[in-house]
RNA sequence: GCGCCGGUGGUCUAGUGGUAGGACAUGAGCUUCCCAAGCUCAUAGCCCGGGUUCAAUUCCCGGCCGGCGCACCA
């Protein structure tokens, strides 16, 4: 696919964004004080207010506001759920590095595309190393034999062991979805037993990524916001109408393979009705991402929703879509919002001692006929001795096969290949009616995904600003007052204790209010503004001579983006400002 | 995992076979000071290991970490 060229002002953009988070603790890289561990980042002070604050954002939106129920599970679980899951067998990748030019080449790919094998994942590492070799099969790249090289194994989940010993392997999630899907069988009760219902999860996950890249981009650990909202496949809609004006940008499949083609604007109702999001659930949950990703400030400029390509697909996703942020001119994944249809019930199912089912109880109760037998063993006993079983089985599969069969005196029953013929008033045959009041049935799951961490990160690189303010340059991220770190800052105007004595009075107010607050009484006013704009926040009070010598206690509230000031009584300023944070009020306004 | 490039105070960066200089930031103080002001002082650095050498931050090898490309991203 091709991207636009990352261009040259993004590219900085980046690179100051990385700089500024480390400087003002955003984010780092972990462990620094030992050289460094890739792929592991820590939130700093801000970058943890930030983060949480969208994850607040997330909860209010995917589980308060849609009425689903928000649960906590482990990070670490035994090694059948990951059987159940696929995971061990999808997640192994068979690597074979080149001789001669060093590629690392997907094994299973090599022999799958040059011999008669098929699935060749399956096979067992030796007989693929043999393969290799009987087929002499060679490097797609330089084309020097594969042939004695080493067929390496490697499972993108951590391993780690349960309890002492080895013998109870488990496995760091790779998603927290498996969190939700081994635990509906409880779920399920809390929800009363009643389709659908939704279940969220924040939390972390793990993949020993070959190579982590683009800082918090893509880490080996990292936080997702999962939703898993199972429905009945047959008889759920999702509410399409309150979404259905929902402005998007799509990038369907077909666009993307069709040279010269690129994203359509449309809305939410006009993409399903012209059948290019195929599944309704998963247009429902585009429709209310869209606005809620735009509210916690991602550039709608700046993002997309694409659908995967038939071969980019999960091992379980029917029709799957990516919400994508513009970073540096490429385009990088920030949620899957994928249709799972039975697979993970299903498979848990199959493999569990639980039932990973619902009963669907029909609106009227089915009443059928049903034809069994109940067969005198007194009489079959005595008559067909070790056989007797047999004909008791027979005799079953018959009734439900052919009920006529039992319309005579006698009835035929084939026993290796010999009839034998029995009275049917031993049989103990009868119609009867029955009342099936419905059935059990497996889910559908419907998954919206969120990555937490690169989110943030477009969040803040989409924030990024400079200006010039009286002749001097400045750095602010504008965002949202919903997310940022620090919702305002406090200050004396200099250092004078009448001044901090207000100012510590303003701060305990404030905080009081449940207003996020910072105080700085350090170095000149200019500059604790400019402190305040680099991290994002969006207001600042300060503290001056007029303050302490008017009639009236004012202070003036600077507003990041203008820096415009406004002079504000200190009285209801709590007021003011959280009315401000809540959207109720406009500071130019006042 | 492979290839190329890189790693110097908190951040950015100069430089060197004889252990380092700047800028910004930070802290203390002075200047009645609303947009990174001035002055004084202070704190703080050569990624790790091995080799060559009298001497290595510098040269060589390996590792770790980062950026980019390939592969990978269920």
């Amino acid at each position: 696919m091709s991207e636009d060229a990352a261009s040259e002002t993004d590219v900085q953009t980046s690179e100051k964004l990385v700089e500024l988070a480390k400087r003002r603790g955003y984010f780092f890289q972990s462990s620094g004080a030992y050289g460094g561990v890739g792929g592991f980042y820590t939130f700093g002070p801000q970058g943890a207010a930030l983060k949480g604050n969208v994850e607040d954002a997330w909860r209010d939106r995917f589980a308060v506001a849609e009425g689903n129920m928000e649960i906590d599970a482990p990070t670490i679980m035994p090694e059948p759920v990951f059987e159940a899951s696929g995971h061990l067998d999808t997640f192994d990748d068979m690597l074979v590095d080149c001789p001669e030019c060093g590629e690392s080449h997907r094994a299973d790919h090599v022999v799958e595309d040059n011999t008669e094998y098929e699935d060749a994942e399956s096979l067992p590492i030796p007989e693929v190393e043999e393969v290799i070799a009987e087929y002499e099969l060679i490097c797609p790249s330089c084309s020097a034999g594969l042939a004695g090289q080493a067929v390496e194994t490697f499972n993108l989940m951590f391993a780690t062991n349960i309890g002492p010993g080895d013998s109870d392997p488990g496995y760091m999630r790779p998603e927290t979805a498996q969190g939700i899907f081994v635990e509906f069988p409880r779920l399920k009760e809390y929800a009363r037993n009643q389709l659908p219902f939704g279940v969220t999860q924040i939390g972390r996950a793990y993949r020993n990524e070959i190579s982590p890249r683009r800082s918090i981009i893509r880490t080996r650990e990292f936080t997702q916001a999962e939703l898993e909202y199972f429905i009945d496949p047959e008889e759920d809609d999702p509410d399409l109408e309150s979404v259905a004006d929902v402005d998007v940008t799509l990038y369907p499949a077909r666009e993307q393979n069709t040279e010269g083609s690129s994203e359509i604007e449309t809305t939410i109702g006009e993409a399903v009705e012209a059948g290019i999001i195929g599944d309704e659930w998963v247009a429902y949950f585009l429709g209310i991402a869209k606005p809620w990703y735009e509210s916690v400030g991602v550039d709608m400029d700046r993002f997309r929703f694409r659908q995967h390509l038939s071969g980019e697909r999960s091992h379980y996703a029917a029709d799957c879509w990516d919400a994508e942020g513009k970073i540096d001119g490429n385009w990088i994944e920030l949620a899957g919002f994928a249709n799972r249809t039975d697979y993970d019930l299903s498979k848990h199912d199959e493999y569990s001692d639980d039932r990973f089912t619902i009963f669907r109880q029909y609106d009227e109760p089915k009443t059928v006929e049903r034809a069994t037998v109940d067969p005198d063993m007194s009489y079959l006993g005595p008559e067909f001795g070790g056989d007797a079983q047999t004909v008791v089985d027979e005799l079953e599969t018959l009734a439900e096969r052919d009920r006529s069969a039992f319309d005579g005196e006698t009835v035929e029953v084939e026993l290796e290949g010999e009839t034998h013929e029995l009275p049917v008033e031993k049989t103990g045959f009868s119609v009867d009616e029955e009342t099936i009041a419905g059935e059990h049935i497996t889910p559908h799951v419907i998954e919206p995904s969120f990555g937490v961490d690169r989110l943030v990160y477009t969040v803040l690189h989409h924030a990024y600003r400079e200006d010039e303010v009286a002749g001097e340059e400045r750095t602010y991220l504008d965002l949202e007052p919903e997310v940022a770190p620090t919702f305002v800052g406090v200050f004396p105007l200099q250092s004078d204790e009448d001044l901090e004595a207000v100012a510590d009075e303003i701060v305990a107010d404030l905080r009081d209010a449940g207003l996020s607050v910072t105080y700085d009484d350090s170095g000149n006013i200019g500059r604790r503004y400019r402190r305040q704009d680099e991290v994002g926040t969006p207001f600042c009070v300060t503290v001056d001579y007029e303050t302490i010598e008017e009639e009236e206690t004012t202070v003036t509230v600077r507003e990041r983006d203008t820096t415009d000031q406004k002079r504000l009584p200190v009285e209801d300023l709590d007021e003011t400002l959280a009315e401000i944070r809540d959207g109720d009020l406009e500071f130019s306004d006042i």
